[in-house]
DNA sequence: TTGTAGGCGTTATCAT
DNA sequence: ATGATAACGCCTACAA
């Protein structure tokens, strides 16, 4: 049971005849220990490859040295979200350097929000990210209001109280989508929208109307909900309702891959007669034919934020407010 | 910095009026406690909200209830890899009914190997998966011979001694889609591969030369590396060696769609020209025109048994052979 | 069935 | 600058 391979401050410090007290200082970086001891010291750790115990040291400091990265989805769809694997990756990269451990939590069912909230409240962990789309009941809300430092990426719906988030400027990247559209002479343009319980839906279909009201242009707009198969209805019907369109500002690169197969099943070719553009620059925006024109999100980079704003909070620093960071539109062939 | 929110064994006990021994064994849902005493108890924690401290727990038990999901590839493509996301879905839900957590270890760079086995052995966990798709130098080796609870998502290249893995059949899965090109009446059978110094790369080439082999069918191939670029390139020399190519094998999907885009390029149409069968039944293979036939592995179930095999192990089992399981083809507009 | 008491490996507070 | 020593919250013999 007992792995040769775990010894003990005890035992450091019986090897480089110090006390404990010493070992553990020099284990922790503390500046007033002679050159010497910390030579001898650093000798013994390296001799009998000492790592402290993370349990007896939680339990003392009252710090885990962990933070969790919470899923609140029921909805396994996030897994296979290409943005939330550049959030990991960004925030995985920058807390690496750290001695922090990212803890994942996935709420399998919405029944379970109680357990999550009283794991969060437990201490087992010293703050969270919440990578949660849907507005859906009030965990958010419950999430902001835990005595625990947290950050959201994305700003939460349904939250009213001021909370530390990092996201996309939406409306500006969907306005960016549409202005290009205008650009290349489109003037009948419609729009598929992601559900609008999520920010990220809301705010693209905002950028939409913006753009529209300014040029006073009729709208066109279908509802959809990220998926392939909400894209695929909503695309079918805004085709059906104006068989006119020349432009389409689809809100997710996985409803335009759905959009372009309509357009095609009813001969309409892409970017000739309707020019499209989606939104995420995911692998979808590259393997489809043609290309997909789309807006890029900084994923990674908002990774990397969410991480140094959590540990800045966990630091002690007070951030309660929304970082948003802007998108580039990516013109590839379909508009 | 004490929250209210943290009650110990010692509150419950005082309130429950008993010592803190008996509440620990309700608590630990000990047998022998009587009836009455455990409703007194377990009021006592409700009203309480108490919640076990982990890390005192984890210091005298010696298991920390966590286990690591390794991903020990500084190459990042593992994250957007649709096939990660559907074993983590697996993992994840089948550790939510348990109390273990889910550390997710990253490696950013190769140089932190040392680091990564230091952080395993350190008794940080109680045990770990390793998602490893490339045999790089040792570290595999090196992670199979820790003296800890270990399984491998897909058998390791390079490792000697035995582990416990599991995987799906890849070289049945390659024959499937090579036999069924051939069922439709393909004879000119090419094949872009993975790179071979992954299982999967190696056992679907195999698999592709078994039949050509039996079929007494010459074989064209051409080296790809699971990406767009490799696989565009491979595609690319292959139709330029065989241009009377009527059937392709492609070891991955997002391949497929590069060599889709090559064979659009070359004005030779698919399924009728060429017919093509990828592998992993991704969201690419129903977002391309036309849509791919392809191989579909069990991912999330792949995960599932990945983290019972874990638990197995910490439990006790001694568990060191590799669990295979079955694809399926499914059959699209491609192929 | 329940309570008492000792110890898990650290850090932190005092002395020295 | 270093060394005793007392927690931290829990589990688990052992005793009652």
């Amino acid at each position: 049971m007992d792995h040769p391979g775990s010894p003990t401050l005890e035992q450091v410090a019986a090897l480089a005849g110090v006390s404990r007290a010493t070992v553990s200082r020099v284990v922790n970086g503390s500046p007033k220990v002679l050159p010497e001891t910390v030579a001898a010291v650093e000798r013994a750790i390296g001799e009998l490859g000492y790592v402290p115990n993370r349990a007896a040291r939680a339990l003392v400091t009252r710090k885990t040295d962990s933070v969790a990265i919470v899923v609140p989805e029921p909805d396994s769809r996030v897994f296979s979200d290409p943005f939330f694997a550049g959030i990991l990756r960004g925030v995985s990269r920058t807390l690496a350097p750290t001695s922090s451990q990212l803890v994942l939590l996935i709420e399998p069912a919405e029944a379970d929000d109680q357990r999550l909230l009283r794991y969060l409240r437990g201490g087992h962990v010293d703050g969270a990210i919440i990578v949660s789309h849907h507005g859906r009941d009030n965990v958010l809300q419950e999430l902001a209001q835990l005595p625990l430092p947290i950050v959201f990426s994305a700003r939460p719906i349904g939250v009213d109280v001021p909370v530390a988030s990092v996201d996309v400027d939406n409306v500006a990247g969907a306005r960016t989508a549409v202005e290009h559209l205008l650009s290349i002479g489109r003037r009948k343009l419609g729009t598929i929208t992601g559900p609008l319980d999520m920010t990220a839906g809301l705010d693209r279909l905002t950028g939409y109307q913006d753009v529209m009201k300014k040029a006073k242009l009729p709208e066109a707009i279908a509802f959809g909900d990220f998926t392939a198969d909400g894209g695929e209805q909503a695309a079918i019907r805004l085709l059906d309702d104006h068989a006119d369109l020349d432009g389409l500002f689809v809100a997710s690169d996985l409803m335009a891959t759905a959009a372009l197969r309509v357009l095609s099943q009813r001969g309409r070719r892409v970017p000739d007669d309707v020019a499209v553009v989606g939104f995420d620059d995911s692998v979808l925006a590259t393997t489809t034919t043609p290309r997909l024109t789309t807006v890029r999100q900084p994923v990674e980079k908002l990774g990397a934020r969410l991480a140094e704003i959590l540990l800045a909070k966990i630091g002690g620093t007070k951030l309660t407010s929304p970082e948003i960071y802007d998108t580039e539109l990516i013109v590839r062939d379909s508009a």
